[in-house]
DNA sequence: TTATACATTAAAATCGATTTTTATATAAAA
DNA sequence: TTTTATATAAAAATCGATTTTAATGTATAA
């Protein structure tokens, strides 16, 4: 019995290669979905049997997403006792705001040094900055849609750092800025999170990204970051475990 | 049957909890060894059912280390096409060197800054570069043997900025630490590799850090990494695919 | 009482076989 | 030739069952 349609279909002297990603990458999905939108509450064992009933599937791809997601920091887990949510607490949001401070500031830094196109990632930063205004935000996380503001917001944030000719760097801040997000979405499900107004946050590191002043952009960033920690602190120390 | 002795045996009114590691835990280890000790050589693709022979053991373990070691930038997976050992470099050794510096020169900074216990960070620094001093430096890589020197080394080294209280941190310049070695063992297989003298390099640095001048210590940190890596870049540009 | 031993249950970890997908080889058609 | 289709082989991915380990409950002895 075949899962999927056959691949290299033949369509018009034209190749075309279809992809189908593994159960084991969609469970992936869907599981980090889950864990950042807040939906899973830290700390939660992660049983393999629910989840093999909960995404109709097999004992492989649940463990191998849930060890894909241990480098995300999502997934705790303990040897021969299985795996769990990983806890969110008041320390970890320190640590992730204070590290993100420290790597961004370096990476938007070496971005704007970094000369090669810089006039398209300048005009790129514009246009993502422009469909950032646009988007509506909503409550709920949904990165299979790239247009959302969530995901723009994303794309905007780790566009300003991405220039820094380091691939760690770039992981180190997605890892970051996913984990930051996963704050955010544990607070709105408590529902004591205000929406605030970053607009014109973005708009201002974005004018002295423009200038091509290097201090200010960075300066601008940070200050950017302790705002939004101080409205995810002060509203809810109750995400707190223990 | 039965795989090991049974737990929690009662020894003269004591209960002892003797932990057995699962299997894919010492697969993984394994595993990791091979790849930063430079057995495997950078692309080569790593057959589950090669690896199941050679371990001696089912395809889970198997392919859960290699997903675990895919976090450690150490295997590579592509979605349905399987895992191959990651690629080794000259671009990618540059991106580590400059991570390295970047990160480690924050993580060092704020392990000085930071005053709790720094009494007894000192003392543990002393008592490690006295370790580095006597330790006889080996040719292969034995991360079981915590007292060789690469071991006593990469404890110096990850001591030294382990203060800066952020786990993302502490796995930061592990996970670039580890990658850096592995890139000496790759160069060391080519017998091309110069034992150099570090031990007065060590040296200074410590000093440096007793003395509490920050950026005396920063500055000698770097310049260690500098010089280090010039050995590995100059004496072998073969390591380099493609 | 408190601790220890044993039995039971639940869950993690593993195995071996099967299915699905990709890679390779071979043959037929443009 | 060069491309396209088909068949075969190899490997990845997955499944369902079994084994091992940990957690829980219960009875017995100190």
């Amino acid at each position: 019995m075949k899962k999927n349609i056959k691949k290299n279909i033949n369509v018009v002297n034209q190749v075309i290669d279809i992809s189908y990603p593994s159960t084991t990458h969609k469970i992936y999905n869907k599981l980090k979905k889950s864990l950042i939108g807040g939906d899973l509450a830290p700390g939660t064992k992660l049983k393999i049997d629910d989840l093999k009933k909960k995404y109709q599937t097999g004992t492989n791809p649940i463990r191998e997403s849930l060890t894909l997601l241990i480098a995300d920091d999502l997934v705790t887990k303990i040897d021969q006792k299985g795996f769990k949510v990983s806890e969110a607490t008041q320390e970890k949001f320190n640590e992730i705001l204070k590290t993100r401070i420290w790597i961004e500031s370096i990476a938007l830094e070496e971005s704007m040094k970094n000369k090669k196109d810089i006039n398209e990632w300048e005009e790129e930063l514009i246009v993502l900055n422009h469909r950032l205004q646009k988007a509506e935000r909503s409550l709920i996380y949904e990165p299979e849609n790239l247009d959302s503001w969530e995901m723009v917001h994303k794309k905007f944030h780790l566009t300003l750092v991405a220039r820094s000719k380091s691939s760690f760097m770039n992981k180190f801040c997605e890892l970051l800025y996913d984990q930051n997000m996963r704050y955010r979405y544990l607070i709105k499900k408590k529902k004591s999170y205000i929406k605030r107004k970053v607009t014109v946050e973005h708009k201002g590191i974005l004018d002295a990204v423009l200038q091509r002043d290097i201090n200010k952009s960075k300066s601008l960033l940070v200050k950017h970051y302790i705002t939004t920690s101080s409205f995810i602190t002060l509203n809810s120390p109750s995400f707190i475990r223990k």
